[in-house]
DNA sequence: TGTACATCAGTGAACGCGCGTTCACTGATGTAC
DNA sequence: TGTACATCAGTGAACGCGCGTTCACTGATGTAC
């Protein structure tokens, strides 16, 4: 038994794996556009059949890819903040670096991964993946909410800074050099309520 | 002679003017996969042969599409600050809620807008629409430009914050009524350098 | 004012393309006995 | 260990679809004389 979903399968080893790397490729290469279950398919040496035996849909693929990417996404915040110093600052700097530095290397990605009319957005994998990232945000923004502006007052603030600012720098309106996000984060009036 | 681009025309009348409108109304329903060619053609009443008498192709159309959103941008904006008070930070908060006043109102057309890809990026017209935009929002920030972070500290702050926060909330990630923008602005630190 | 003509914004048919999806099939894998 | 069988991940052909673009054409408009 356990032909489990994530498990090896039989001619191809993990079709459903290679497919969904497959697929954050032709995003890195060609953008949104260049997402298409044929060209999975054919990147992996496969036919354009073949993914039907693992997705229900274009969507189920699509779901499946941004599910990963979120697991991809949480985890290069983690690296960031974990190399970094361990005062509520620094550590703050540091996920926003991390969340910075994800939006660079996979730019189509991070613009499809908040596009929620392509996914199925009740999936529970997508879902938990999705929580966990911004799970990680709130942590760091945490020792900065003191309740005012609501609960969530500080962490909106911060993720749309980061937002914002990585989808000017994708979209080549604000150029990091001239303008790093190191010099604009202090602008921020977190002092005052820093413990 | 006088058969300009942009006069009458012998037979619709107005084209090109028509064509740009039904590509708004497009995306207002259909998202960015609802807007093509064939169909502006069909929802202004015309073969779908008829616009390659005013446009060179598919993106010289997106390009004026968007151009035209950068004006009615641009005017938003304008409205709101002229309604205001007459103090920096009343207009600049006026000027950041005709930016999401716009965001709202046009949500996939503001997302097409700043997808560099899909436009000829070095239209006359283009160019000087979106930088008419940029202007009226780099006005609001001059009175809290200090010069530090760079001269565009301030405007790229300020600019990523709210196409942030427009972003977040047009993907559902946030909610206006929970976390207001007024009530996240006042978190910059902007008293510092006000005068 | 009338007529001949040039211009040009439309039409409708046709093109090739890549897409997602369906289908009957095949053949390798894993299991039961 | 060997054999019969069920399972299932692949194949390749075919489907209909909407897309952008091209083409020869038509007929209304505007102009020159």
């Amino acid at each position: 038994m356990t032909p489990t979903k994530s498990g090896k399968r039989h001619h191809h080893g993990n079709l459903r794996k290679a497919l969904i790397d497959a697929g954050i490729e032709l995003l890195s290469e060609g953008g949104i556009p260049g997402l298409t279950l044929r060209r999975c398919a054919a990147r992996t040496g496969v036919s354009h059949a073949a993914p039907a035996h693992h997705f229900k849909g274009l969507k189920d693929l699509l779901t499946a890819i941004v599910t990963e990417a979120f697991k991809i996404f949480t985890q290069t915040m983690i690296n960031e903040r974990e190399a970094a110093a361990n005062d509520p600052r620094s550590r703050l700097m540091a996920v926003c670096e991390g969340y910075l530095i994800f939006a660079r290397n996979y730019e189509a990605l991070a613009t499809l991964m908040f596009m929620p009319t392509d996914i199925i957005s009740d999936d529970p994998d997508y879902q938990a993946a999705s929580r966990a990232s911004y799970l990680v945000l709130a942590e760091a923004c945490a020792p900065f909410n003191s309740g005012r502006a609501g609960q969530r007052g500080i962490e909106v603030m911060i993720w749309s800074l980061v937002q914002g600012y990585s989808s000017l720098v994708r979209t080549g309106q604000v150029d990091t050099g001239e303008t790093p996000f190191a010099d604009i984060l202090p602008l921020l009036d977190l002092q005052k309520v820093e413990t």
